[in-house]
DNA sequence: TCGCTACTTAACGATATAGCAAATTTCTTT
DNA sequence: AAAGAAATTTGCTATATCGTTAAGTAGCGA
């Protein structure tokens, strides 16, 4: 079926929208921040229990944490010497979850990697 | 408000499942992509006619059109000597409105770049 | 103040990719 | 078969970014 072709004139994305749009789906595009947002979905946690959680290093993980914050994607709050990060926009669980059930859909075989359940 | 604690396990994602994730948020993640996803979004074209709409070179828009349709965004279907793209992934329209949506929350003042309207 | 812990920043090498130009393939038409 | 149009592929350069190591900063505690 084919598209609508003279419905609504809709207009487009202007190119600064179309930039920042990118910038938060990139932010998305990593595993490793992937990994921080769903370690993070469960539970609150300090960064240095995301790099144990994680087994990377400090300086790898500092640096994907600024890109979620500047994604607007985590909130971080320094408690005395440590720093708690948590999930600050509630789209990204649903983007995640959109995406994995998308994925779950088109390989039923390999559905196993997703969390699918038996 | 702190995340939950104690009450779900929620198994975490596979590390197969983290990079499938990330590698279709990546096909999100650049400018000239969303430009064609939100031209196909209002009626399906040709990949001439992509890039005439984009002013772009044919090899640049043939390359991202391949990226797009790897990542199941788009379907591609040869017509004698043109090629007729359509989005093929219902969600590809889901996730931008919702990415969109939220930008227009975070910045009323610029809300026009998005299509907010006056 | 000194030292320690928690985190960030800088500098680096390796890899990926956007965009361009040129060569190539595929299909239609004459 | 030859010419030409539509797309893809191939090199290429420039730029971005992942991860590491090392250095720097900030906030406790003795």
């Amino acid at each position: 079926m084919p598209n609508k072709n003279k419905t609504e004139p809709k207009k487009q994305l202007s190119p600064l929208a179309l930039d920042l749009i990118a910038s938060r789906f990139r932010a998305l595009s990593e595993p490793m921040r992937l990994r921080l947002l769903d370690l993070l979905m469960q539970v609150d946690q300090t960064i240095g229990q995301l790099v144990e959680s994680t087994g990377s290093s400090q300086a790898n993980i500092s640096k994907h944490l600024s890109v979620l914050r500047e994604a607007g994607m985590i909130a971080m709050r320094k408690d005395g010497l440590t720093t708690v990060c948590q999930i600050a926009d509630p789209i990204v669980g649903e983007l995640c979850e959109m995406m994995c059930s998308r994925l779950r859909d088109e390989m039923e075989g390999k559905a196993q990697a997703f969390g699918a359940g038996t």
